[in-house]
DNA sequence: TGGGACCATATGGGGGTCAATGGGATTTGG
DNA sequence: CCAAATCCCATTGACCCCCATATGGTCCCA
Protein backbone atom coordinates (compact mmCIF):
# COMPACT_ATOMS: atom_id res chain seq x y z
CA UNK A 1 0.00 0.00 0.00
CA UNK A 2 1.12 3.54 -0.61
CA UNK A 3 -1.12 5.84 0.57
CA UNK A 4 -3.18 6.18 3.92
CA UNK A 5 -6.71 4.35 3.71
CA UNK A 6 -9.01 3.54 6.29
CA UNK A 7 -9.25 4.87 9.88
CA UNK A 8 -8.97 3.17 12.94
CA UNK A 9 -8.95 4.26 17.02
CA UNK A 10 -6.24 3.48 19.37
CA UNK A 11 -6.07 4.24 23.33
CA UNK A 12 -3.80 6.86 24.93
CA UNK A 13 -1.72 5.46 27.56
CA UNK A 14 -0.69 7.16 30.46
CA UNK A 15 2.15 8.77 29.50
CA UNK A 16 -0.20 10.80 26.82
CA UNK A 17 1.34 8.38 24.12
CA UNK A 18 -0.77 6.40 21.23
CA UNK A 19 0.01 3.82 18.49
CA UNK A 20 -0.18 4.80 14.93
CA UNK A 21 -1.52 2.27 13.16
CA UNK A 22 0.93 -0.13 11.80
CA UNK A 23 -0.70 0.07 8.28
CA UNK A 24 0.30 3.83 7.87
CA UNK A 25 3.27 3.57 9.25
CA UNK A 26 4.42 0.96 6.56
CA UNK A 27 3.29 3.75 4.01
CA UNK A 28 5.16 6.22 5.89
CA UNK A 29 8.21 3.86 5.73
CA UNK A 30 7.89 3.35 2.00
CA UNK A 31 7.51 7.01 1.54
CA UNK A 32 10.99 6.99 3.78
CA UNK A 33 9.43 9.46 5.77
CA UNK A 34 11.20 9.94 8.92
CA UNK A 35 9.65 12.86 10.50
CA UNK A 36 5.91 13.78 10.48
CA UNK A 37 4.73 17.67 9.69
CA UNK A 38 1.64 18.17 11.46
CA UNK A 39 -0.56 21.47 11.37
CA UNK A 40 -4.31 22.21 12.40
CA UNK A 41 -6.69 21.54 9.31
CA UNK A 42 -7.95 24.84 7.95
CA UNK A 43 -11.96 22.67 8.03
CA UNK A 44 -12.11 20.40 10.06
CA UNK A 45 -11.01 20.19 13.87
CA UNK A 46 -8.33 17.48 13.09
CA UNK A 47 -4.70 17.68 13.34
CA UNK A 48 -3.16 16.64 9.60
CA UNK A 49 -0.31 14.45 9.48
CA UNK A 50 2.19 14.03 6.60
CA UNK A 51 5.84 14.29 4.92
CA UNK A 52 7.80 17.51 5.22
CA UNK A 53 6.88 17.99 1.37
CA UNK A 54 3.32 18.90 1.98
CA UNK A 55 4.89 21.92 3.84
CA UNK A 56 7.27 22.91 1.07
CA UNK A 57 3.98 22.27 -1.12
CA UNK A 58 2.42 25.26 1.22
CA UNK A 59 5.69 27.22 1.35
CA UNK A 60 5.68 27.10 -2.58
CA UNK A 61 2.25 28.69 -2.72
CA UNK A 62 2.85 31.62 -0.18
CA UNK A 63 6.30 32.29 -2.28
CA UNK A 64 3.76 33.49 -5.27
CA UNK A 65 2.20 35.90 -3.02
CA UNK A 66 4.10 39.37 -2.34
CA UNK A 67 5.71 38.21 0.89
CA UNK A 68 5.04 41.50 3.01
CA UNK A 69 0.86 41.09 1.82
CA UNK A 70 -1.55 40.33 4.99
CA UNK A 71 -2.50 36.96 3.14
CA UNK A 72 1.00 35.57 2.85
CA UNK A 73 1.36 36.89 6.57
CA UNK A 74 -2.18 34.81 7.39
CA UNK A 75 -0.56 31.70 5.80
CA UNK A 76 2.78 31.68 7.31
CA UNK A 77 0.54 32.13 10.66
CA UNK A 78 -1.08 28.93 9.74
CA UNK A 79 1.33 26.66 8.62
CA UNK A 80 4.42 27.66 10.90
CA UNK A 81 3.07 28.87 13.74
CA UNK A 82 -0.10 26.37 13.30
CA UNK A 83 1.97 23.48 12.00
CA UNK A 84 4.53 21.20 13.99
CA UNK A 85 7.12 18.28 13.23
CA UNK A 86 6.56 15.34 15.30
CA UNK A 87 8.79 11.92 15.71
CA UNK A 88 7.56 8.50 16.53
CA UNK A 89 9.51 6.72 19.29
CA UNK A 90 10.96 3.19 18.61
CA UNK A 91 7.54 1.45 19.03
CA UNK A 92 6.13 3.88 16.46
CA UNK A 93 3.75 5.91 18.77
CA UNK A 94 3.54 9.46 19.13
CA UNK A 95 2.77 11.99 21.98
CA UNK A 96 -0.75 13.86 21.88
CA UNK A 97 1.05 16.97 23.34
CA UNK A 98 -1.77 20.09 24.45
CA UNK A 99 -1.27 21.28 20.83
CA UNK A 100 -3.73 18.61 19.46
CA UNK A 101 -5.83 18.22 21.88
CA UNK A 102 -7.04 21.93 22.23
CA UNK A 103 -7.53 21.78 18.69
CA UNK A 104 -8.93 18.22 18.07
CA UNK A 105 -10.64 17.81 21.50
CA UNK A 106 -9.17 14.68 22.16
CA UNK A 107 -9.17 13.16 25.72
CA UNK A 108 -8.26 9.42 25.76
CA UNK A 109 -8.65 7.99 22.40
CA UNK A 110 -7.45 9.13 18.55
CA UNK A 111 -9.12 7.68 15.76
CA UNK A 112 -6.57 7.90 12.85
CA UNK A 113 -7.82 8.75 9.60
CA UNK A 114 -6.82 7.89 6.02
CA UNK A 115 -6.47 10.58 3.15
CA UNK A 116 -4.17 9.67 0.69
CA UNK A 117 -1.24 11.73 1.13
CA UNK A 118 -1.48 12.06 4.56
CA UNK A 119 -3.47 11.14 7.98
CA UNK A 120 -5.50 13.29 10.34
CA UNK A 121 -6.05 12.90 13.95
CA UNK A 122 -9.54 13.29 15.08
CA UNK A 123 -12.08 12.74 18.49
CA UNK A 124 -13.40 9.46 17.83
CA UNK A 125 -16.78 10.93 18.88
CA UNK A 126 -16.25 14.17 16.31
CA UNK A 127 -14.99 12.31 13.49
CA UNK A 128 -18.50 9.64 13.49
CA UNK A 129 -20.47 12.89 13.22
CA UNK A 130 -18.26 14.98 10.86
CA UNK A 131 -18.41 11.56 8.53
CA UNK A 132 -22.08 10.94 9.23
CA UNK A 133 -23.04 14.77 7.99
CA UNK A 134 -20.79 14.62 4.93
CA UNK A 135 -22.70 11.22 3.77
CA UNK A 136 -26.27 13.13 4.45
CA UNK A 137 -25.14 16.36 3.21
CA UNK A 138 -24.25 14.10 -0.32
CA UNK A 139 -27.48 12.29 -0.06
CA UNK A 140 -29.36 15.68 -0.37
CA UNK A 141 -27.26 16.82 -3.37
CA UNK A 142 -28.34 13.34 -5.07
CA UNK A 143 -25.24 12.54 -5.35
CA UNK A 144 -24.44 8.52 -4.86
CA UNK A 145 -21.42 7.05 -5.58
CA UNK A 146 -21.90 4.67 -8.35
CA UNK B 1 15.54 21.43 11.89
CA UNK B 2 16.56 24.69 9.97
CA UNK B 3 13.63 26.80 10.79
CA UNK B 4 11.18 27.98 13.14
CA UNK B 5 8.37 26.09 13.28
CA UNK B 6 5.59 25.74 15.44
CA UNK B 7 4.44 27.67 19.04
CA UNK B 8 4.90 27.02 22.62
CA UNK B 9 3.95 29.39 25.66
CA UNK B 10 6.80 29.52 28.37
CA UNK B 11 6.14 31.42 31.74
CA UNK B 12 7.83 35.01 32.14
CA UNK B 13 9.37 34.90 35.98
CA UNK B 14 9.45 37.11 38.31
CA UNK B 15 12.89 39.00 37.12
CA UNK B 16 10.79 39.45 33.72
CA UNK B 17 12.72 36.37 32.17
CA UNK B 18 11.19 34.51 29.67
CA UNK B 19 13.10 30.90 28.09
CA UNK B 20 13.49 30.81 24.17
CA UNK B 21 12.00 27.00 23.25
CA UNK B 22 15.19 24.58 23.09
CA UNK B 23 14.04 23.64 19.52
CA UNK B 24 13.79 27.89 18.79
CA UNK B 25 17.51 28.20 19.73
CA UNK B 26 18.35 25.26 18.05
CA UNK B 27 18.08 27.13 14.98
CA UNK B 28 19.61 30.21 16.28
CA UNK B 29 23.14 28.03 16.58
CA UNK B 30 22.37 26.26 13.84
CA UNK B 31 22.54 29.90 11.61
CA UNK B 32 24.96 31.05 14.00
CA UNK B 33 22.88 33.93 15.03
CA UNK B 34 24.29 35.09 18.50
CA UNK B 35 22.15 38.66 18.70
CA UNK B 36 18.37 38.94 17.97
CA UNK B 37 17.23 41.53 15.97
CA UNK B 38 13.95 42.88 17.16
CA UNK B 39 11.07 44.57 15.38
CA UNK B 40 7.19 45.41 15.78
CA UNK B 41 5.23 43.34 13.50
CA UNK B 42 3.54 45.06 10.24
CA UNK B 43 0.13 43.27 10.61
CA UNK B 44 -0.41 41.88 13.92
CA UNK B 45 0.78 43.37 17.55
CA UNK B 46 3.05 41.10 18.02
CA UNK B 47 7.15 41.30 18.25
CA UNK B 48 8.98 39.23 15.05
CA UNK B 49 12.63 38.32 15.67
CA UNK B 50 15.85 36.91 14.17
CA UNK B 51 19.10 37.35 12.66
CA UNK B 52 21.08 40.46 11.85
CA UNK B 53 20.64 39.69 8.14
CA UNK B 54 16.49 40.43 8.64
CA UNK B 55 17.36 44.26 8.99
CA UNK B 56 19.74 43.87 6.12
CA UNK B 57 17.08 42.96 4.31
CA UNK B 58 14.71 45.27 4.88
CA UNK B 59 17.36 48.10 4.31
CA UNK B 60 18.26 46.37 0.79
CA UNK B 61 14.65 46.73 0.30
CA UNK B 62 14.38 50.34 1.54
CA UNK B 63 17.50 51.12 -0.85
CA UNK B 64 15.49 50.00 -3.46
CA UNK B 65 12.81 52.65 -3.74
CA UNK B 66 13.24 56.61 -3.77
CA UNK B 67 15.34 57.17 -0.17
CA UNK B 68 12.98 60.88 -0.23
CA UNK B 69 9.83 59.01 -0.91
CA UNK B 70 7.08 58.80 1.68
CA UNK B 71 6.94 54.77 1.56
CA UNK B 72 10.81 54.58 2.21
CA UNK B 73 10.56 57.30 5.09
CA UNK B 74 7.88 54.95 6.43
CA UNK B 75 9.71 51.61 6.12
CA UNK B 76 12.50 53.01 8.21
CA UNK B 77 10.07 54.77 10.66
CA UNK B 78 9.41 51.11 11.53
CA UNK B 79 12.53 48.85 10.99
CA UNK B 80 14.65 51.53 12.52
CA UNK B 81 12.68 53.34 15.19
CA UNK B 82 10.48 49.84 16.03
CA UNK B 83 13.50 47.69 16.22
CA UNK B 84 16.15 46.95 18.60
CA UNK B 85 19.06 44.34 19.25
CA UNK B 86 18.40 41.84 22.70
CA UNK B 87 20.54 38.79 23.72
CA UNK B 88 19.63 35.79 25.33
CA UNK B 89 21.24 34.73 28.52
CA UNK B 90 23.36 31.67 29.13
CA UNK B 91 20.14 29.98 29.75
CA UNK B 92 18.43 31.30 26.85
CA UNK B 93 15.87 33.73 28.08
CA UNK B 94 15.47 37.17 27.19
CA UNK B 95 14.40 40.24 29.10
CA UNK B 96 10.58 40.81 28.55
CA UNK B 97 10.86 44.45 28.40
CA UNK B 98 8.52 47.60 28.25
CA UNK B 99 9.29 47.79 24.62
CA UNK B 100 7.71 44.58 23.90
CA UNK B 101 4.58 44.30 26.40
CA UNK B 102 3.21 47.69 25.22
CA UNK B 103 3.40 46.61 21.84
CA UNK B 104 1.83 43.38 22.47
CA UNK B 105 -0.09 43.24 25.70
CA UNK B 106 2.26 40.24 27.20
CA UNK B 107 2.07 40.13 30.98
CA UNK B 108 3.09 37.39 32.14
CA UNK B 109 3.06 34.34 29.19
CA UNK B 110 4.60 34.46 26.13
CA UNK B 111 3.34 32.82 22.84
CA UNK B 112 6.43 31.96 21.18
CA UNK B 113 5.05 31.48 17.21
CA UNK B 114 7.61 30.12 14.67
CA UNK B 115 7.57 31.94 11.04
CA UNK B 116 10.21 29.79 8.93
CA UNK B 117 13.09 32.29 9.39
CA UNK B 118 12.45 34.22 12.13
CA UNK B 119 10.06 34.17 15.47
CA UNK B 120 7.45 35.84 17.45
CA UNK B 121 6.68 36.89 20.70
CA UNK B 122 2.47 37.06 21.07
CA UNK B 123 0.21 37.40 24.06
CA UNK B 124 -1.36 33.94 24.17
CA UNK B 125 -4.61 35.08 24.07
CA UNK B 126 -4.00 37.10 21.09
CA UNK B 127 -2.48 34.56 19.08
CA UNK B 128 -5.20 32.22 19.34
CA UNK B 129 -7.75 34.51 18.29
CA UNK B 130 -5.56 35.69 15.25
CA UNK B 131 -5.10 32.19 14.60
CA UNK B 132 -8.87 31.45 14.80
CA UNK B 133 -9.40 34.36 12.27
CA UNK B 134 -7.29 33.22 10.02
CA UNK B 135 -8.39 29.79 9.64
CA UNK B 136 -11.55 31.54 9.21
CA UNK B 137 -10.89 33.84 6.34
CA UNK B 138 -9.24 30.90 4.62
CA UNK B 139 -12.59 28.99 4.89
CA UNK B 140 -14.81 31.70 3.37
CA UNK B 141 -12.48 32.06 0.40
CA UNK B 142 -12.41 28.47 -0.22
CA UNK B 143 -8.93 27.64 -0.38
CA UNK B 144 -8.09 24.20 0.53
CA UNK B 145 -4.15 22.90 0.47
CA UNK B 146 -3.27 20.66 -2.42
C1' DT C 1 -11.77 -29.22 11.05
C1' DG C 2 -10.21 -27.86 15.43
C1' DG C 3 -6.37 -26.91 18.40
C1' DG C 4 -2.17 -24.81 19.17
C1' DA C 5 2.28 -22.72 17.88
C1' DC C 6 3.79 -18.53 16.01
C1' DC C 7 3.87 -13.71 14.87
C1' DA C 8 2.75 -8.87 14.68
C1' DT C 9 0.61 -5.16 16.86
C1' DA C 10 -0.90 -2.55 20.66
C1' DT C 11 -0.04 -1.30 25.35
C1' DG C 12 2.36 -0.70 30.00
C1' DG C 13 6.05 1.05 32.72
C1' DG C 14 11.23 1.91 34.57
C1' DG C 15 14.72 5.03 34.37
C1' DG C 16 17.97 8.36 32.30
C1' DT C 17 18.35 12.90 30.18
C1' DC C 18 17.36 17.49 29.20
C1' DA C 19 14.56 21.67 29.20
C1' DA C 20 11.93 25.06 31.90
C1' DT C 21 11.86 27.48 36.01
C1' DG C 22 13.16 29.56 40.54
C1' DG C 23 16.21 32.12 43.31
C1' DG C 24 20.77 33.58 45.53
C1' DA C 25 25.11 35.92 44.33
C1' DT C 26 27.77 39.05 41.56
C1' DT C 27 28.54 42.51 38.23
C1' DT C 28 27.32 46.58 35.52
C1' DG C 29 25.65 51.05 34.46
C1' DG C 30 23.58 55.41 35.51
C1' DC D 1 25.50 53.99 45.64
C1' DC D 2 21.36 51.96 44.14
C1' DA D 3 18.73 49.39 40.77
C1' DA D 4 18.70 46.38 37.21
C1' DA D 5 20.76 42.96 34.46
C1' DT D 6 23.54 38.78 34.24
C1' DC D 7 25.84 34.64 36.07
C1' DC D 8 25.55 30.37 38.43
C1' DC D 9 23.42 26.56 40.70
C1' DA D 10 19.31 23.75 42.28
C1' DT D 11 14.81 21.73 41.54
C1' DT D 12 11.10 19.92 39.04
C1' DG D 13 8.84 17.74 35.56
C1' DA D 14 8.34 16.24 30.71
C1' DC D 15 10.00 13.43 27.08
C1' DC D 16 12.39 9.49 25.03
C1' DC D 17 15.07 5.09 24.96
C1' DC D 18 14.51 0.50 26.25
C1' DC D 19 12.39 -3.75 27.65
C1' DA D 20 8.23 -6.39 29.17
C1' DT D 21 3.44 -7.90 28.65
C1' DA D 22 -1.16 -8.33 26.50
C1' DT D 23 -4.05 -9.27 22.60
C1' DG D 24 -5.69 -10.86 18.48
C1' DG D 25 -5.09 -13.11 14.14
C1' DT D 26 -3.07 -16.58 10.88
C1' DC D 27 -1.15 -20.68 9.46
C1' DC D 28 0.07 -25.33 9.93
C1' DC D 29 -0.52 -29.89 11.20
C1' DA D 30 -2.73 -33.68 13.38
Amino acid sequence: MDRFLSHATNRIDAKGRVSVPASFRGVLAKLDIRELYCFQDFVFPAISAGGPELLDRFERQIAGEDPFSPQANEMSLLIHGGGVFMKLDQEGRLMVSDFIRDFTGITDEVTFVGRADHFQLWAPQVFQEAQAAARQERRLRGLRPG
